[in-house]
DNA sequence: CTTGAGATGCCCT
DNA sequence: GGGCATCTCAAGA
């Protein structure tokens, strides 16, 4: 897995240092890789003149049309149709008409490919995110699945194809130490045939703030 | 700690 | 009309 890749920049105005933005060239890459390559860094969300930020934990890779779990995968249609367009957009799509879903678009245009960002550990303005969560008592209830954290950044389908280089949505390198990464199958797809058993889910080894899967573990 | 069921609306056939 | 890349709550062990 690539963890020094160059496809970051400095924010204009900032100290000569950190954060490094996520540029669209760190996106434009097989989704596998993007998708390891993601834990570590620092999801932003721009609202209200505030900066809503946490750690990446948990990641899924949905690696192109050939993928029988990718939406994708159904042909072109208006859900999916920002999926298709160039890397380092945001794909967002509501889920069981109560939540939304977090993915960054990968790979080349007209490639459809996706990460899935299924939990972060939230780092900048907790308490803001912990309210639009219904303040729930555990830090790690706050932004552990992908409808979860979504709702503590308060995006909804508005976001859905926003440049993940402007000023709303993007990710940031703090260059912290690679970290321990584990992988699995991906979390409810039990449909996708012979693409139901790729270890394309990916999370930080023992971060409390990984979605529980079943109840059990925690990976 | 665990499990099971219900909520709820959009997209696509 | 069916299915869904989810979450919460109540209840049992």
């Amino acid at each position: 897995m690539i963890h020094n890749h160059p496809g970051v920049s400095r924010q204009g105005g900032s100290p000569p240092t950190f954060p490094l933005k996520l540029l669209r060239s760190f996106y434009s890459r097989p989704a596998v890789h993007v998708a390891s390559d993601l834990l570590g860094k620092v999801l932003v969300r721009r609202l209200n003149g505030r900066n809503l930020a946490g750690t990446v934990v948990e990641t899924e890779a949905y690696a192109g049309p050939h993928d029988l779990a990718c939406h994708a995968s159904k042909g072109r249609t208006r859900r999916t149709e920002v999926m298709f367009g160039p890397a380092g957009h945001a794909y967002i799509y509501m889920i069981y008409g109560l939540f939304f879903c977090l993915n960054v678009v990968t790979d080349h245009e007209d490639f459809a490919s996706a990460v899935l960002i299924r939990a972060i550990e939230p780092l900048q303005n907790v308490d803001v995110m912990r309210k639009q969560r219904g303040n729930p008592a555990r830090e790690n209830d706050i932004a552990s699945g992908p409808g979860k954290l979504c709702r503590a950044l308060a995006i909804d389908k508005g976001l859905n194809g926003a440049d993940l280089e402007g000023k709303i949505l993007w990710f940031e390198d703090w260059q912290v130490p690679p970290p321990l990464i584990s992988t699995s199958p991906r979390i409810g797809i039990d449909y996708a045939g012979e693409y139901r058993d790729k270890l394309w889910r990916f999370f930080i080894q023992g971060n409390p703030h990984v979605s529980r899967v079943k109840f059990n573990g925690r990976g």
